[in-house]
DNA sequence: ATGAAAGCGCTAACAA
DNA sequence: TTGTTAGCGCTTTCAT
């Protein structure tokens, strides 16, 4: 993919900085007695020369005698200086402090070598998982990253992306379910854009999906496998079938991002088996711990009834300060359903499930001997929730490397004129993973 | 703190995006049938005028047929445009799709309205979590902000945080522990910078540190309280006393962040009390959920030969694919100490606390009847592990509010030559928060 | 191998 | 109220 590595006009982010590379500039030389660190820039009382000057091409260009052009090549190891002068060069401008004033570099080079990555929220840990890896293989490919949230401004209405002075990066990387075509033209605005969610009906920006409808299959069918013979959705869409019109135009779920998608697929799975999800099993709540909790509350206490549960005391409820005692859950025949047929219940994101277990072990419902939990995502705390937590895990890594490269890609040929060749829409792969949670 | 809001000569990255707020350039207004979505830009096979032009000012102005300077100061609502005019231009600058370069404003004003975070890691939830409000406190002050992960350099040794072409942003924020104050300054490079850790010692760097030492000593006390004589610490120092100069020269552990700060307070609240923390009670351990849970695991074994435990066959392994039952945990006088006081556990992070409490349930040792733990950071999830989690909750928001505001000062005062007056260290609120775990 | 000139797109300062 | 000039710091021609 380096093709256009030679001295021709593209410039290479990779090449882009040299001068990186060497000590910083308070750092003399490579050994020294680690102890007296006399590290300070200006002894914060006097004004050697210029108080808050930085140093420019031009600086250098004066103090070492040559042009700004030769500095500027030597610095950027450019084949055209000599060996001698380059090191001189690099050496005077080290110690001088210069660094590249990168604006400037920018508005030569049309390029900034930083890739933009929008996510909605950073403590989302799927979307936080995502962007690490995003961020390493854009480290690995020469670029430089800048993550920024969405800020989605609150409400459900006003959910535009707010555009901002972001012309400085090369591309743009949006993980935002919830996103029209347009929005992301908009924010990308001529730039290379690639989105991560489900944008099918997308024509001229390029995506990636989270494999929703075979994952959410897999789970079903899992569960199915496990025994289980019904099921209750945690996360589900609000309304369903999703009567795009009728609801309010501002809705909180677009028209067919990862929860629909997931529900549709779960619902046929289990069709298939003659099983159906009517509007009693599909429970709607955030996509949060709390919402979960709070969906699995409701659900325990349905189950209750409806399957005479003989349920012991559970715990008390996640809120802070309230709770006091161990449960008795655990105490083997007290909580055993009339029917012997496990619940299986399908949350559509792990941060679902976890608040779901939870809420479970507090209403002495057990998992998986009443009920058989599976969530979404891959979550690595799942491996660590008590039970541990069965999932449909996405290859966030796989998932990372393919849209940078893709990205990359298009930022690279872009000047090239580029045939937009209609919008491709890959799906990354998924794995379901068995826990304690389902069996 | 808007004070120089006036039309003088500093250049408020808040005003600095008028045009944003207008509607996109492909919506043509407001309401429309949402069926028909005819929004492609170019059909993908015509090339209208210039393939991949970005308008410029200049455009604009030839467009509008006004000069540069009033096509952006009317963009810029500047005063001095007529009203009729201003509109005018604005309504032709959209539809043409202008959008400012970054790179010329950046190079022209030098201010990018742009604050970089630095993180060390965008998985670990609790930097994840700070990174979340300081991206929101930045914003409601009219900046922006760019995260990047630290990328330290795999390995132990090189650990320099990789300088690069950032300099366009006004102001750092580094969360990132282990980093000392010549590195700082070299990624500031002479930009306002505040760094989130324990830099008590640095002289030239505001900095705000995490209530370390009273937030341990809080914990350890709380599980004094709770009747716990005998105390293990997870997570804690590899070495102990803190002999710097001896273990190898690039350790893994610089001189004095959250780890020895922790650990020193915790096993000074203990001695005030005659407990002791030998180093056979000191587990070290990786900062994540599999360190905490391969502590624990080790604790566990020890636990059951020391004090005698009876205890039931608990889980299988957390990992992926062997577990099979749930366990027999609790089935009431199956497991106890053969001295009847809980064992206290501190773990210096809610990471290591969760996979600890994952392996006491694999190990039938329970929670909080056989040992009591503790954790320091307050994630979201503590309250929903099973058993919730006691931790030292750190005041994030505040924090990060805390944070931005120092920094924008600075970046606001900057020009003025503002006296550097010696480094700021701040300590952030912190609150014990008692849950199942210890009780 | 090195240097001089020009300009990327924008805006502060000064005319008009 | 509007336009002209100059220049932010860098790098690509095009001389030398």
């Amino acid at each position: 993919m380096q093709s256009s590595q030679n001295d021709a006009d593209a410039v290479s982010p990779a090449q882009a900085e040299p001068i990186d590379d060497l000590p910083t500039s308070d750092r003399p030389s490579a050994a020294m007695p680690a102890q007296s660190q006399p590290t300070h820039e200006q002894p914060a009382d006097t004004a050697p020369a210029d108080p808050n000057h930085v140093v420019t091409l031009a600086d250098v260009a004066r103090a070492t005698g040559f042009s700004q052009m030769t500095v500027s090549n030597a610095l950027r190891d450019r084949p055209k200086v000599s060996e001698a002068n380059r090191r001189k060069i690099k050496e005077i401008a080290q110690r001088m402090g210069y660094q590249a004033n990168a604006a400037a570099t920018m508005l030569r080079n049309r390029r900034s070598g930083i890739i933009q990555i929008v996510i909605d929220d950073f403590e989302v840990p799927f979307h936080a998982s995502l962007a690490k890896y995003l961020a390493q293989e854009a480290t690995a490919r020469g670029y430089q990253v800048a993550v920024r949230q969405s800020e989605r401004s609150g409400s459900a209405e006003m959910r535009v992306l707010k555009t901002e002075r972001g012309l400085i990066y090369d591309g743009v990387i949006l993980d935002a379910p919830n996103i029209t075509e347009a929005q992301v033209l908009a924010h990308a605005h001529g730039r290379p854009a690639f989105v991560i969610g489900d944008c099918a009906d997308f024509s001229a920006v390029d995506s990636m999906d989270t494999a929703c409808a075979p994952g959410a299959a897999a789970a079903a069918e899992h569960l199915w496998e496990r025994g289980c013979r019904e099921f209750y959705v945690l996360g589900a869409p609000e309304h369903w079938p999703a009567d795009a019109a009728t609801t309010n135009a501002t809705n909180t779920t677009n028209h067919m991002d990862f929860g629909p998608r997931r529900f549709a697929a779960i619902v046929d799975a289990l069709a298939r088996h003659g099983a159906c999800i009517d509007d009693d099993h599909r429970i709607p709540c955030d996509w949060t711990l709390e919402g979960g909790h709070d969906a699995a509350t409701r659900l325990a206490t349905r189950l209750r009834a409806t399957h005479t549960i003989n349920a012991a005391d559970g715990m008390a409820t996640a809120d802070d300060s309230n709770s006091i005692r161990h449960s008795n859950t655990g105490s083997e025949s007290a909580a055993v359903w009339a029917t012997d047929v496990p619940v299986g219940v399908l949350c559509l994101t792990d941060t679902v499930a976890l608040g779901a277990l939870r809420a479970f072990a507090e209403h002495g419902v057990r998992v998986p001997d009443d009920v058989r939990v599976i969530g979404f995502d891959g979550l690595a705390i799942d491996a660590y929730a008590v039970p541990s937590l069965s999932t449909v895990a996405m290859d966030v890594p796989a998932m990372a490397a393919t849209v940078v490269a893709r990205l990359v890609a298009a930022i690279e040929t872009q000047p090239a004129s580029a045939p937009p060749a209609g919008a491709m829409h890959e799906t990354i792969p998924y794995r379901l993973v068995a826990r304690e949670s389902s069996r």
